[in-house]
DNA sequence: ACAATTTGACCATA
DNA sequence: TATGGTCAAATTGT
């Protein structure tokens, strides 16, 4: 039972339209989309260069010696990651708000200099903004669009890695069962903004359908290196590799150990079916991996880039077209 | 005491 | 206006 569903890229509406910038720099919107797709460029040249120079080095490096290119990918990565999303506010809807920029900016910053300080100051400016005028009362309120970034269904709900913290539940028009909402629990500390809805959408045999809203930006503890093989042979095949040679590991769907026990998930069972469910009740429960197939779009992109650099332009400014 | 969840109200969107 | 996504106070758990 083998059920994925690739569902769009993710828009965000802001409660604040803000136009005013577009309409008066209409030249400076190009332009920065111009110096945008330089930089991007030269980030993915980069890429390249650093891709042949590893075949390279890996041959010649004597084992056990410490090597910096890990690093250096990891920080092209995160250049080529801040240029796509930079382009996809600028492409991808006219009512790209101001709001939405300064916050990606300011998580963008915080996790490249570990200064979770201005974030909290900035939580704390709305807070009191939101004491001192009801009328701010939800200022800051926005609301996703229907389309999640990817989703999945599964028969049984599995550890993904990441730790959630649920922030709402709703019954849902022609639903037996509960939708619950959870979102990154580094949203704070970290700015992350990956969210996502669970919903039991079966009876028989269970089935939950799981949609997943932006990426993971914040560093968890995980272990990249984790490969999942699926204990059942009648399973799917897929074999998950989580070498983070040159993946994305903030990206990945399933990217930490899945032996982690996650409470959240567990009392989500119990919740959403008001009844005492014991399907989770082992760890080779959750190891029965025959309904994960990971199938996230920009991720695939990146993959891309490891076996074929010239391709990955190209899968690149795919993947903005199809954002956009 | 602190953190996570629950829950009803608020609010954007179709 | 109905629906569903989000907020935040209250509640519960550790």
């Amino acid at each position: 039972m083998v059920s994925v569903s690739l569902l769009g890229g993710h828009n965000w509406h802001s409660v604040i339209p803000n136009r005013k910038m577009e309409n008066q720099i209409p030249n400076g919107k190009r332009a920065m989309e111009e110096e945008l797709n330089r930089g991007r460029d030269m980030a993915n040249q980069l890429l390249q260069v650093l891709a042949h120079d590893k075949s390279i080095t890996h041959l010649e490096k004597e084992e056990g010696s410490k090597s910096v290119l890990p690093f250096v990918e990891d920080l092209v990565r995160k250049v080529l990651c801040s240029f796509t999303n930079t382009l996809l506010l600028l492409n991808s809807s006219n009512d790209v708000s101001h709001e939405v920029a300064t916050s990606i900016t300011l998580r963008d910053v915080s996790s490249s200099t570990s200064s979770p300080k201005k974030l909290e100051s900035v939580d704390e400016t709305c807070k009191s903004r939101n004491i001192l005028s009801t009328e701010n009362l939800r200022r800051g309120y926005k609301r996703k669009s229907i389309a999640p970034t990817w989703g999945k269904d599964s028969c049984i709900l599995v550890e993904d890695g990441y730790v959630w913290r649920k922030y709402g539940q709703k019954m849902t028009m022609n639903a037996k069962y509960l939708r619950s909402y959870y979102r990154c629990t580094h949203k704070n500390d970290q700015g992350c903004q990956a969210m996502k809805q669970v919903q039991r959408i079966q009876d028989n045999p269970p089935l939950y359908r799981t949609n997943y809203y932006g990426h993971h930006t914040c560093k968890s503890n995980m272990n990249p290196e984790i490969v999942l093989e699926p204990l059942s042979l009648s399973a799917s095949s897929t074999l998950l590799s989580f070498n983070n040679s040159l993946h994305s590991k903030q990206e990945n769907p399933f990217p930490s150990s899945l032996l982690a026990s996650n409470k959240h998930e567990h009392m989500e069972v119990i919740h959403d079916e008001h009844s005492a469910q014991s399907q989770l009740s082992s760890l080779e429960d959750l190891l029965l991996y025959d309904c994960e197939v990971y199938c996230d779009y920009s991720r695939r992109v990146a993959m891309l880039s490891l076996t074929e650099p010239v391709e990955f332009e190209n899968a690149f400014i795919s993947s903005l077209d199809f954002a956009g």
